[in-house]
DNA sequence: AGCATCTTCCAAACCGGTTTAGCGACCGGT
DNA sequence: ACCGGTCGCTAAACCGGTTTGGAAGATGCT
């Protein structure tokens, strides 16, 4: 009674063959007789073989996984709804490749880099996904000069040799922007994520072109963090203004809620006095009251065309970048007319 | 100029001693003069060598990674602010080990247990994690069949030989019901997760065990799945009966979230005429209105815990479970004296 | 028959570490 | 001067695959 598990050697014995046909048979290379083949596989299947992924890791200089590594505060990965999803995804297109994904959690953004250099260094995957594009991303050259594969989320602002994901949050802002001008708002504020990342200053942009295209000045934009507490801030912040904006437009749905409340609290009626839109479209967003009018992300979706185009990066197939279908606003409760319509002449 | 890294070979020619040396002296093991072992280390360093993860784990038939199969639907994950909490706590213990996390995603039942025989079979993986611990969870016995260590979390309701981080949710539930009952409520309904989890049943039972301690009689608990959608439609429910509770008690934050939003729009103001309290202690929990109360968990802890114990496990040096300190109530604005107040005598 | 060619397979090297067996030098004791 | 033991190190086997070079046998061509 063997306890541990075959090996090839095991299976070339029984099949009466070397080991190299069992490999050549396993891999489906040429060389070997149908006959044979089908003889080794059988041998293999019966004794339950499955070839050692670690001597394939070593033998073929591929670790057979990819990487992510998460430099996101503490306090905001379990309120962020996108990493799951993203995540949920880039495994679906894994399993079927028999590829893993080797997570790294990291807090500071010096532990970031560590955390790309002992991937690297450790050979633990073949290419990486790089997340929430920073301004002048300082991870790209990093990448580079660890000669690790990558593929980024968005299109970075300076020059890279990865593909791109192409995610566009930008129609989803302004069609936001759209609807709360049709609705006949004038003061439509921002309260955007932070300054440095790419994708925030991306929503910032929209927002203000958007009113620009109408025709409006931009009202006052605060930066803020994504957390529950800064989207308070940030809404306080805004509501304290002399010519405080009738309607905000949150860089996500956490803070958007935050900042319903804080209306609330203030004694102003949402969507009576103050319109409210969010980003993400979580789950919760149609679940509150009023319900919560967002722009849907699709994250797994992302997850899944990053993690192939990653696999045919690594397997020396650099495709061109993906463009994703655009973000969509999705019209709830929290949005209406304002308190003084603007009249026209 | 060589592009390739150097290998032990490279670092044993180098310092003019054999691999082995090289090998003895980077693992401190005895046998190698301190000089020697200098000048190698020194060496090493000058080279900018580092062990082959890859080479070292065929050596040493070990994979020094963790893994974590995680079997929520895709719709859950996103709002669930457990995991990305856990698994952050998780990696601050595996970093320091040069220990990796690899994650597997998974949306069937029955793809789960594919994904602990799949994690097994690569030996991509020294043990895992066995989270959302089920009624009589048939993935005990697989991981035994798999002689994959594990360590739980939570006690299971069978016989298991892995150790586990004791969380208990109970006090906090408990906790509340005695809140709840203080403020003179006599109706306390709650609001469950899925009947098949057992940290569910757990909850269901403090619930119970506490109203029958203040000498009341368990008010409706209905069962649902965690999601906002599910604890609408679970409050629909309750405030459709006859005797409809004055407070409920969900077994999650965003379950709560989507209650108070139901109430508000029956008409029904919360605290006033309906008291709501949660379980996780969100982030966005203290920032709604009114504030949520909660029962606080650390997750994060747990995760931080639970990676030791794994990796002394794997070591060898199996441990005894390890218990949490327990969840603490977080008494904000959602909770308050019902309706009309039971008279003393 | 003789020779080139193709097919099928094997033996051995290789990936980059860890670990064991053993060798020579040095030590103290008698 | 001899013996036994420890120290410091090397050579070689090993982990379990993949890949290369070449041998043996079958086939085709002249």
């Amino acid at each position: 009674m063997s306890q541990r598990r075959p090996t090839i050697i095991d299976v070339a014995r029984a099949a009466g063959v070397s080991k190299g046909a069992v490999s050549f048979a396993l891999n489906g290379r040429p060389g070997v007789a149908e006959e044979t083949r089908r003889r080794i596989l059988a041998v293999a299947k019966e004794l339950g073989w499955t070839p050692s992924h670690r001597a394939r890791a070593l033998s073929n200089s591929r670790a057979f996984a990819v990487g992510l590594v998460l430099a996101r505060p503490p306090e905001l990965l379990g309120a962020d709804p996108f990493f799951p999803a993203f995540i949920a995804g880039v495994e679906r297109v894994l399993a079927e490749q028999s590829q893993a994904l080797v997570l790294q959690v990291v807090t500071s953004q010096r532990a970031e880099e560590n955390g790309y250099r002992r991937l690297a260094a450790d050979g633990r995957v073949d290419g990486v996904f790089l997340l929430d594009l920073r301004v002048a991303d300082p991870r790209i050259a990093l990448l580079e000069e660890l000669r690790l594969p990558a593929v980024t989320l968005g299109r970075p602002d300076v020059p890279t040799p990865f593909p791109a994901v192409l995610v566009d949050d930008r129609p989803g802002i302004a069609a936001a922007v759209r609807h709360l001008v049709e609705l006949g708002h004038r003061h439509v504020a921002h309260v955007a994520g932070p300054d440095d990342f790419l994708h925030g200053s991306a929503r910032r942009d929209a927002w203000e072109n958007a009113l620009r295209d109408a025709g409006l000045s931009p009202g006052p934009c605060v930066s803020s963090d994504f957390s529950a507490a800064g989207g308070a801030r940030a809404t306080h912040h805004l509501l304290d203004l002399a010519d405080s904006p009738s309607a905000i437009i949150y860089a996500n749905d956490v803070m958007a809620m935050a900042g319903m409340a804080v209306a609330r609290e203030r004694g102003l009626d949402v969507p009576g006095q103050l319109s409210v839109t969010g980003f993400d479209d979580t789950e919760l967003a149609a679940h509150i009251s009023p319900a919560l009018t967002s722009v849907r992300t699709d994250p797994s979706g992302w997850g899944g065309v990053a993690a192939r185009t990653l696999l045919d990066l690594i397997d020396g197939n650099g495709g061109p970048d993906v463009e994703m279908p655009p973000a969509q606003l999705v019209v709830r409760a929290s949005t209406a007319p304002p308190p003084t319509p603007h009249q026209s002449p």
